[in-house]
DNA sequence: AATGTCCGCAACCGCCACGCC
DNA sequence: TGGCGTGGCGGTTGCGGACAT
């Protein structure tokens, strides 16, 4: 009964990685590529449970990793994501090129919270501390999902006061629908001037294509430059005084 | 200089989703 | 179709360095 272990855990090192270890993982995945974790130690002679070797070339062995400090850039894209896709560290992580989630949660915990707080922004529901107190039943975050975009596009706001003025749209789309300013607040728009338009739907917009079942689903390149499309200013949450 | 406290990061743990048989 | 194995994810912990007293 029960799940059996990951590994045998009496024959196994803890803790911190010595530079040893790195340089077996390293030389392994090298040579052999990732892959069945659970056999990578024993045949790459190493000590450790086959989940702690992912952990360790995933976060921090990688050769794709960007070392170093986070720039105002993805400070602000990782804000954005978040109050669209809540802790979800994975999904934000893959549209921040070189970083991990883990990286970008402890980021997130250390950093930007803190500087969320700061500014009086509760940094789970994106909203003022007051507010975020004053409408204690909204959940930012819906029961867990293997469609996070198909929770944001049904779920429409529950608070008619919301007010996260999140708008999401291609660009070009701001200056062309005419009630823009008009709109209730957290409207995501996307998905009906993709049916307007014939352009991107609101996954899409996001690169969840792999997700999305809109007919601009599952297109090749479109990943990439709609991750740049979101970064150059689909997004757009003009109440939060990011700057 | 010694000690205590805080903070950031790496790593671990437990659960869940998915694929295979 | 259900069980099992594995990978992946998010929450949490603990260590070590920085800073304060």
């Amino acid at each position: 009964m029960g799940r059996s272990p990951c590994c045998e855990k009496e024959h196994t090192n803890k803790g911190a990685w010595t530079k040893e270890e790195d340089e077996r993982l390293v030389a392994y995945i090298r040579a052999h590529g990732e892959g069945c974790w659970r056999s990578l130690p024993k045949a790459a002679g190493l000590l450790r449970c086959g989940k702690s070797c992912r952990l360790r070339w995933i976060n921090y062995l990688r050769p794709d990793l960007k070392r170093g400090n986070f720039t105002a850039d993805e400070d602000d894209l990782i804000i954005k994501l978040h109050s669209l896709l809540g802790n979800k560290w994975s999904l934000i992580a893959a549209r921040l090129p070189g970083r991990t989630d883990n990286e970008i949660k402890n980021y997130w915990n250390t950093h930007i919270r803190r500087k969320l707080l700061g500014r009086g922004i509760d940094p789970v529901t994106h909203r003022p501390v007051n507010a975020a107190a004053a409408t204690i039943s909204f959940h930012p975050q819906p029961p867990p999902t293997t469609k996070e975009e198909q929770l944001i596009l049904s779920k429409p706001p529950k608070c008619p006061d919301l007010n996260l003025d999140l708008c999401i749209s291609p660009p070009s789309c701001q200056e062309e629908d005419d009630d823009y300013e008009a709109k209730p607040a957290m409207i995501v728009r996307a998905p009906e001037l993709q049916r307007r338009r014939g352009g991107l739907c609101f996954g899409c917009s996001l690169g969840l294509q792999k997700e999305c079942k809109c007919s601009g689903g599952g297109g090749g390149a479109g990943a990439g430059n709609n991750f740049l499309g979101l970064r150059a200013g689909m997004l757009d949450f003009r109440s939060l005084p990011m700057k």
